[in-house]
DNA sequence: TAAAAGTGGACTAAAATAGTCCTATATTCC
DNA sequence: GGAATATAGGACTATTTTAGTCCACTTTTA
């Protein structure tokens, strides 16, 4: 259906809600907010941990927290880390054979719809994610948000 | 993933087959130039039909043929037509209810991401699809194809 | 009326996704 | 040192989605 993981869904409101803190969050506490069961949101965090999204501190006083770079990351990218090989086809992706690709007469256009897809997700930041205003102005100006000054 | 289901993939390269002949052709003459098992493009051929996207005849010369509307669908509409509700994650669907979107912060943004992803499908038709070069033409330019007069 | 097509839909198999649970390790504080 | 509280890693099961096949029926042509 073209559409992303539920996991994935989820990853990102673990993240938003780790960006409204500072300090140290545990996945209790954001299975309590974000209203995702602790088993899932352990998990998530976890790979997101892996994937250096967050940081994370074990022991008492532990938990997780966002790392700096993430509110910069591209949505691209991030769909990317939490979902791997982001490809709108088998065929757009490099990794996986086809298994009509001899007699295949489109694959070229769909890795080329691919792209304009991607690009389209490479203009906005989990933080825009967060602040859903300025994508809004993305949308209608069509211009890419320059979000690094704020 | 975010991906197409193979079937999809399979139904254009089948309506692309299609594209090539005026007369009705048999689903066992598809299945034979498109290297896809006989059963598999049956299904998916009485699916393309029932979404008007092909005529068929029944009886000895009968056959499906490419409906003249379906040269100029965009790739949006053929999505829709094969795969259905398309949108990128779950609240950005209103058929579907989320299970925590009275928690949830950012489901807007995803709704106006799926606005972006989907405009950026919604100029490109089958026939685009099915001649390439158009398409390389249009990502460079980010100027929609014209493709009615051609 | 036989042969060759499509129609409709049931059915099974395979793969992907979601979700839970267990054991181990690290950290803090008393 | 040891209890309490976190994360780490990964096995495991269940559920859902997707893929793929098959069969009984209808239509059309010669």
């Amino acid at each position: 259906m073209l559409r992303i993981k539920k996991m994935t869904d989820y990853a990102v409101l673990i993240l938003a809600s780790l960006a409204l803190h500072e300090n140290y969050v545990t996945a209790k506490e954001i299975s309590l907010s974000t209203h995702i069961s602790l088993p899932t949101v352990q998990k998530l965090l976890k790979k997101l941990n892996r994937k250096g999204l967050v940081l994370s501190k074990q022991g008492v006083l532990g938990g997780y927290s966002l790392h700096s770079d993430t509110k910069k990351i591209s949505i691209a990218l991030l769909l990317n880390a939490l979902e791997g090989n982001l490809s709108i086809t088998e065929c757009a992706s490099h990794t996986d054979k086809c298994s009509v690709q001899d007699f295949c007469q489109i694959g070229n256009a769909w890795q080329l719809i691919n792209q304009k897809v991607f690009a389209s997700l490479d203009d906005l930041t989990l933080m825009d994610l967060i602040r859903p205003k300025r994508i809004e102005q993305f949308l209608s100006t069509n211009i890419p948000i320059n979000t690094t000054n704020h």
